[in-house]
DNA sequence: GGACGGTGAAACTTCAGGTTGCCTC
DNA sequence: GAAGTTTCACCGTCC
């Protein structure tokens, strides 16, 4: 392809040699710190080109119908994609993210800002990788990135196979900043890799594993296996690590996740010092849904507390957002405050744990999962990601992922039900799960079942009086093509067993026959 | 006089990512 | 700590 129409130089060393990169006909990336910067980075870059040019034109097409409906990251996406320049970060869909991933791949798209997202996992290398900030946010401020961070950014410059040399540059604001960086990243040596094992949520996760799958029964051949981890080679101080195992197994314990003998509960305890373990049911449960002991304890007490609540998805869904696996939560901004803290007395008799008081120090964290949940009972009351991207601040791409883990949180919790045999419950979790997956509220279920209905198409056929499978049966199929078009129609006559004489096989993943479907 | 719009400075906000984990027709 | 966003004071214009 021919490099693209440049105008002249401009103050921003960054543009200057984006600019330059197209036009020796080269392909770079542009690491930045934030999501914000990629995209607005993206956008300059982009205005200083001009582009006529099919493939990318359709390539912005695509990225444009990558959802039911595009949001303003779309627009933006697809606004820098037609000049053959692009961002990515977490807040695309997948679809988008690989739309550029291939297509900087075979050598059509230019330019990506990104997130270090592309620096990690996936396999993408260009001709220059320019590092744009070598400070980011954390909680002491702004500080300089890890060496190992650099070197993995700077590692994507130079396509093994294409070209001879690859170039990793840096954008230093003053001379001493130059001396600085050159100090401290291209000569200086990566950080030393400590073990993060002796933090509670990993070692809870561990010890219930270890002792589930009957691999340890004794609280010495749990200290031994400990023992001999990297941790204990690194720091030593095995005091300290056991004094954290014998507190994760005291809590354990205290959940009824384990067993220890030596409490009564076992006949032929042996002294104290040979403490043996044995999982309950819950606790072998738990440790095969691998999640953190502590957020199923904080499940229990809340599916417990249900009977005398009244239910609705909320209940639920406020539940799975106050994990530690769904975090990040929604932050609660300053302005937003008041707002949701009324959404909160709305939702109140619905909330299943034991609300702190708005004097405690979690009522934060509280409020957060508030904010997170009221963000999922939006989506499965079928708002649109651009609303949830205005009120939320959430991008399409996040979503999903959110969706993904409440999804898994909200399996255990029903796995969990049905060892509490709370049978109700089941029902009802069974249900969100599938509103949560398909962002529709409950009127909708029956027909999202059907394959390439989602919840758009469902919509419509619902505001046509197609309510149900047995609507769609006795729909004629002039109604369907007119309301779905022909293709989808046709389908879904077929699915329906109608129309083909032959039952459908290539039912869609997660899907069940219509045939078992009776509601 | 007052409504309106444009402008720029000041005040205020917000800030990466993602692996695994479970089950199923 | 810096970039981006919102707020607000100020000024000019027009009716």
């Amino acid at each position: 392809m021919k490099p693209l129409g440049i105008d002249e130089d401009f103050d921003s060393a960054v543009l200057n040699i984006a600019i330059d990169t197209i036009r020796i006909g080269k392909q770079a990336l542009i690491f930045v710190n934030t999501k914000k910067s990629a995209e607005k980075t993206a956008e300059e870059i982009s205005k200083k080109l001009k582009s006529e040019n099919e493939v990318l034109d359709s390539l912005s097409e695509s990225a444009l119908s990558s959802l039911s409906k595009p949001t303003k990251q779309c627009e933006r996406l697809a606004y820098c994609l037609k000049k053959g320049i692009a961002f990515h970060h977490a807040g695309l869909v997948q679809k988008q993210k690989d739309i550029i991933e291939d297509n900087f791949r075979n050598g059509i798209i230019k330019i990506i800002c990104c997130t270090p997202t592309l620096a990690y996992g996936v396999d993408l290398p260009a001709f220059r990788a320019i590092i744009k900030d070598l400070k980011r946010y954390t909680v002491h401020g702004l500080s300089w990135i890890p060496v190992l961070d650099y070197m993995q950014m700077s590692g994507r410059a130079g396509r093994p196979n294409y070209d001879n040399e690859g170039q990793s540059i840096t954008i230093a604001i003053s001379n001493s900043e130059k001396e600085k960086i050159e100090e401290r990243y291209v000569n200086g040596a990566p950080e030393e890799i400590y073990s993060k094992l002796a933090v509670e949520p990993v070692l809870r996760t561990y010890v219930l594993s270890l002792i589930a799958a009957n691999f340890i029964t004794a609280k010495k051949d749990l200290f031994d296996f400990f023992d001999k981890t990297f941790y204990a080679h690194q720091f030593k101080d095995l005091r300290r690590l056991h004094s954290i195992i014998s507190k994760v197994i005291d809590m354990l314990e205290e959940w009824e996740f384990i067993m220890v003998s030596g409490d009564g509960d076992f006949a032929s305890a042996n002294e104290l010092k040979e403490q043996k373990f044995k999982a309950t049911l819950i606790g072998k449960r738990v440790a095969e849904l691998y999640i953190d002991p502590l957020t199923a304890n904080f499940m229990i007490t809340c599916l417990r507390n249900a009977s005398d609540k009244k239910l609705d998805a909320f209940s639920f869904l406020q539940m799975a957002s106050h994990t530690l696996e769904i975090r990040p939560m929604l932050k609660v901004g300053l302005r937003e405050h008041d707002k949701i803290q009324e959404s909160m007395l709305e939702f109140s008799d619905f909330i299943l744990e034991n609300e702190p008081s708005m004097y405690e120090p979690e009522y934060e964290e509280f409020l957060n999962s508030v904010k997170t949940a009221i963000m999922f009972n939006s989506w499965i009351n079928e708002q649109d990601e651009q609303f949830l991207l205005e009120e939320y601040n959430i991008r399409p791409g996040e979503l999903r992922a959110k969706i993904d883990i409440a999804d898994w949180l909200l399996y255990s919790a029903e796995e969990i039900s049905k060892i509490m045999h709370y049978q109700y419950l089941v029902k009802e979790i069974v249900k969100l799960r599938l509103r949560l997956k398909y962002g529709v509220k409950e009127e909708l279920l029956p027909l999202v079942r059907l394959e390439n209905i989602g919840r758009v198409r469902a919509r419509i056929l619902f505001r046509n009086r197609i309510r149900d499978i047995k609507d769609a049966k006795n729909a004629d199929l002039s109604t369907l093509t007119q309301l779905l078009g022909e293709k989808i129609a046709l389908g879904v006559k077929k699915q329906l067993g109608q129309e083909e004489p032959e039952v459908p096989e290539n039912k869609r993943k997660g899907q069940i026959s219509l045939r078992d479907w009776d509601g």
